[in-house]
DNA sequence: CCGTATCCTCATCGATACTG
DNA sequence: CAGTATCGATGAGGATACGG
């Protein structure tokens, strides 16, 4: 259920639309999902993460974290004890939650990649 | 498999992100899965369309779906013999394979949504 | 090391008017 | 009806330099 395969109503669709409209204001953008994902394999400091992600500006990855951590999805965390200041950026349990999601944009991204590989192609599957 | 739960790997992650980022190319921006998500209930004429997904303009439909054609996600066809000319777009097999996705986002969008509003709520039920 | 401030560019998106 | 053309607003995102 949830998503009808066959014939949904008017009123199915325009709900579906507002949560996956939902789904992309929090996620969307060029960075949201790539900076969890680098944190999915536990915390991270804040230059580590700028080259996990490869290609994101500190500025970007300062802004990134802050509405992320805004809408809970990971935490922050100041170690002032040390010299040059340590912060730690954690995905929370709340976060963890958008493992489905990514797994699914994770797949058909591959599968589309292999999808062009033989474009032209008979195939069938 | 596919998105290792407790410790992926520093390649691992990388390659996650190279296949989320390409999703996310193709489906990003505003209208995309919402124009995908309107011919889901099947063809659709340009203004039927129009006034499903509600908010779009003519200009951003008529480039969205031009987009979405390209990769082969949907397909247009014209029927000439009517008089004010009719053009149906029909979700193509290939953009079935978004249905997961789509699922996806939308759960997590339905589910936010139910977490936000008891942010502060110490349950009720 | 961890950011912030400033400046700048460009893609996205919207409004309106118009054509076939 | 099905689009295109034009103009304009906005803001995402990048480069660089600097502060704590």
């Amino acid at each position: 259920m949830s998503f009808p395969a066959s014939a949904p109503s008017h009123t199915t669709c325009t709900g579906a639309m507002r949560s996956v409209r939902d789904s992309l204001d929090l996620l969307g953008g060029k960075w949201k999902l790539p900076i969890i994902v680098g944190l999915s394999g536990g915390p991270q400091r804040f230059k580590q993460l700028q080259r996990e992600v490869a290609g994101i500006t500190a500025k970007m990855l300062s802004k990134e974290l802050k509405d992320l951590e805004i809408n809970g999805l990971i935490s922050r965390h100041v170690q002032a004890d040390a010299a040059p200041v340590a912060v730690t950026y954690t995905l929370a349990a709340y976060g963890r939650t958008l493992f489905p999601v990514i797994e699914a944009l994770h797949a058909w991204g591959q599968q589309h990649r292999a999808h062009i590989m033989h474009a032209g192609e008979a195939v069938a599957a």
